[in-house]
DNA sequence: GGCTTGCGCCGCCCG
DNA sequence: GGCGCAAGCC
């Protein structure tokens, strides 16, 4: 009933009774190993039935994947509730649809929608996107929502600008109600408020779980913990895994705070420690503990190693994003060669445009890759988007915002005057889409009445066919026959922006079928329906099997969470990556806790890479190696020295070559106080003057700048190909830039 | 009404 | 370097 492998601490976790249960445990300690045990222990011991006990998961990938884990063990039982909190939310607001209410049929929309939404809504009152940001106020209304604040609460307690933002929440939540849709965090709530006020519906739940499991519960944010509490048996069914160390969506409201008080907050709660790290070998597991372990406000947790060796942990200085690519494509077929497998393999970074040169590189090396920025990006093509929003539209006619989107798509002369009429149409008297077609075909002549007809009648006929089971490629197909919508495409095609445009539909297309074939019917839902649920969900191709080819994974360190492959590269490990600087603050400690996650996704082998100059933006510039390395002790790490160093690249070579040595020779780094943590990165802003001879004549000097314009060097230092300016521009403030790469014209 | 063109703006991390 | 949007032309 429990593995033997399981140390004496997972035991005790898997097989604890009786009150809730805390793992709170370092990276590798198996705490995803101990909930998916102590799922099998609990069915076993108690001979629950699959639908009495529900685990929640980070991802819903995390969730198929425990959910295939299992059935391995144990092919008889298949758990039925195991899921991300938006995906268990939607489940259960859709199973009491009519009580909350709540079409059943409700949309769920993406944040690309609720930007739109919000751009509609200020074009309607006709507020510019100058004088309010649609983005602040997206983000405004998320936390608003996370905090548990209605409209009506927030327009009562604000002022001056969030009078805007409050009024605007206000408008937004009646015209998501009206369109029958729900975006992220009105999942959460909705399912809040509708536990908290009909006792019914919580007791139901209540009563049907026996046990709740949570994993990554350190990223747990205000709402989730509150359905936690509200779907246990007065919090004592519950057991909760995370690690604090590993607490990285702080951004979207993740509160670390959950899992530091849940001894407290959960009446006899039992706190189990894991600290043995399994995943890693010992240079690894060092160097990860010795970075860590500089972060404030933690929970102080050990973490060891099983003593397995390995390579010392390999640091890289590269003079490019391309020649980083390089180096970690030429490591990566060096790894095959040994034997490994691509799909063993990993490059992490902070975030996603710093895939690019490695997707072209990879590509012209012939090395097979996946990112998940590629998906995303076919998602945003604006053809995928049109024929999703069809499909919306035919699963839910009241959903207007898909409506607008494609009443003009492909061109049918249904123009800015027919959008202003269904506006106002609309808003005197809300009504699904079909209906507000045929009325503003009754006030339009010639070509565009009938073009409003027909598509009335199309919508008519694609709601039936959804509504009788029809999948989603077969109304895919439908709607690109009548709209004539790839032929379209064809003939707009211009040179390069059309490309692959029809290839996208006939993907889409293929997308259907592949969840069709794998679709089984579930009670009330049609395939479509629950095709674009898996969709809004995931943002991923609802049809993946979940096997995965010989693939380099590309990620980002937070799309990584959770996992582990034999060898990772992590790359860009710089100042303003990661740590990444963001206009308003820095959360460094979260960006230290970034740095921890990366390396500990590492099984066997951990290369970090830093470049001198990285170009992002269309701009070339210099870039200086991250603070944290000088976190890493120098008897775990071989390669090369992250010292900010103006000599010119030649020279730095050799020096770094005489240092390092090939055959992972340990070697020890300066001390961080007395280098780069005193005044290199942490001083960004651009006072202290870097290594390297001072030069003082360029000090004073005027200087146009292609993108910046004019400006005055503030600072000077280095040798030929390294000579770095800091220059002040008018009005930009002091960038620092490599003289080589900035295209400077010297005034006078 | 539909299409082209040029300009401004941005820069993250995500269910 | 790429996208969305407003202006301006057919
Ligand atoms: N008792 C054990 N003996 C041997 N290997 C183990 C043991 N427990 C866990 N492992 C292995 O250690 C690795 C890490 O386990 P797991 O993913 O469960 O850790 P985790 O604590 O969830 O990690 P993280 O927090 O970093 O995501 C896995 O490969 C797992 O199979």
């Amino acid at each position: 009933m429990i593995p033997d492998d399981l140390n004496p601490a997972q035991k005790e976790a898997v097989s604890h009774e009786g009150g809730p249960l805390l793992v709170l445990a370092p990276a590798g300690s198996g705490k995803t190993r101990v909930v998916i045990s102590r799922l099998l222990y609990l069915f076993d011991r108690h001979g629950w039935a699959d639908d009495r006990i529900l685990t929640v998961t980070f991802t819903r990938k995390a969730a198929r994947e425990l959910v295939h884990r299992i059935s391995r063990v144990r092919p008889s039982s298949r758990p039925t509730w195991v899921g991300t909190f938006h995906s268990v939310a939607a489940r259960m607001l859709r199973e009491h649809a009519e009580k909350v209410p709540l079409p059943r049929e409700f949309t769920i929309i993406d944040g690309a929608d609720q930007k739109q939404m919000i751009k509609d809504l200020l074009a309607r009152i006709g507020v510019s996107e100058k004088e309010a940001d649609p983005k602040s106020i997206q983000g405004r209304i998320g936390k608003w929502k996370t905090s548990g604040i209605s409209p009506e609460e927030a327009l009562a307690s604000s002022f001056g600008p969030f009078r805007l933002q409050s009024e605007l929440y206000g408008a937004y939540q009646e015209s998501l109600r009206l369109q029958g849709a729900l975006d992220f965090d009105d999942l959460l709530l909705t399912l809040v408020r509708c536990l908290e006020q009909n006792r019914e519906i919580r007791e139901t739940y209540q009563n049907q779980f026996e046990h709740i499991l949570v994993d990554e519960y350190q990223d747990t944010n205000a709402l989730q913990e509150k359905i936690l509490r509200l779907l246990s048996r007065d919090r004592q069914n519950v057991t909760v895994v995370g690690d604090d160390d590993q607490s990285i969506y702080h951004f979207r409201g993740a509160e670390v705070g959950h899992i530091l008080s849940f001894p407290r907050e959960y009446p006899g709660a039992r706190q189990v420690v894991l600290t043995v790290n399994y995943r890693s070998t010992r240079p690894i597991v060092s160097a990860a503990s010795a970075m860590i372990s500089s972060a404030l406000s933690r929970y102080r947790k050990e973490m060891v190693s099983t003593g397995r060796t390995g390579d010392p942990v390999l640091l890289r200085r590269l003079d490019s994003e391309w020649a980083e690519a390089r180096f970690v494509a030429q490591s990566i077929q060096k790894k095959v060669s040994e034997g490994s497998m691509f799909r063993d393999q990993a490059v992490l970074f902070r975030m996603n445009v710093q895939a690019q040169p490695f997707v072209k590189t990879f590509s012209d090396m012939g090395i097979p890759f996946q990112t998940r920025g590629a998906v995303e990006g076919f998602f945003n093509r604006r053809e995928v988007r049109d024929l999703l929003a069809y499909l919306r539209l035919s699963v839910n006619p009241l959903d207007l915002t898909s409506l607008g989107r494609i009443l003009n798509v492909p061109p049918r002369g249904l123009g800015d005057k027919a959008r202003e009429k269904l506006e106002a149409f609309s808003r005197s008297a809300p009504a699904s889409a079909r209906e507000l077609l045929e009325r503003l075909s009754l006030d339009l002549a010639g070509k565009s009445r009938d073009s409003a007809r027909a598509l009335a009648t199309d919508l008519e006929e694609a709601e039936r066919k959804a509504r009788q089971g029809e999948g989603p490629s077969a109304i895919l197909q439908f709607w690109i026959g009548r709209t004539g919508y790839e032929s379209w495409l064809s003939e707009s095609e211009d040179s390069d922006s059309g490309k692959g445009r029809p290839d996208n539909l006939r993907e889409l297309v293929r997308m259907g079928e592949r969840f069709e074939s794998g679709w089984t019917p579930q009670n009330g839902r049609t395939p479509t329906g629950v095709f674009l649920e898996e969709l809004a969900l995931t943002q991923e191709d609802p049809g993946e099997t979940g096997e995965s080819p010989d693939r380099v994974s590309l990620l980002t360190i937070h799309q990584a969470k959770g996992l582990e492959f034999r060898h990772v590269y992590l790359a860009g490990a710089e100042e303003d990556i990661l740590p990444m600087r963001s206009r308003d603050k820095m959360d460094i400690e979260e960006e230290r806790r970034l740095f921890y996650v990366a390396m500990t996704r590492a099984r066997e082998s951990l290369a970090i890479t830093w470049c001198l100059t990285r170009q992002l933006f269309g701009r070339t510039d210099s870039s200086r190696p991250s603070r944290f390395l000088l976190d890493l002790p120098g008897e775990v790490v071989a390669g090369d020295r992250p010292v900010l160093d103006a000599r010119p690249s030649s020279l730095r070579r050799q020096t770094a070559g005489a240092v390092s040595g090939q055959s992972g020779h340990a070697f020890r780094l300066p001390s961080p106080v007395h280098t780069l943590s005193r005044n290199g990165p942490s001083s960004s802003t651009g006072e202290v003057t870097g290594p390297g001879p001072i030069r003082p004549e360029w000090v004073g000097r005027k200087v146009i700048h292609p993108r910046f314009g004019t400006g005055r060097v503030e600072e000077a230092h280095g040798e030929g190909g390294d000579l770095e300016l800091a220059i002040r521009f008018d009005g930009l403030g002091i960038r620092r830039l490599l003289e080589r790469y900035a295209n400077l014209r010297v005034e006078g």
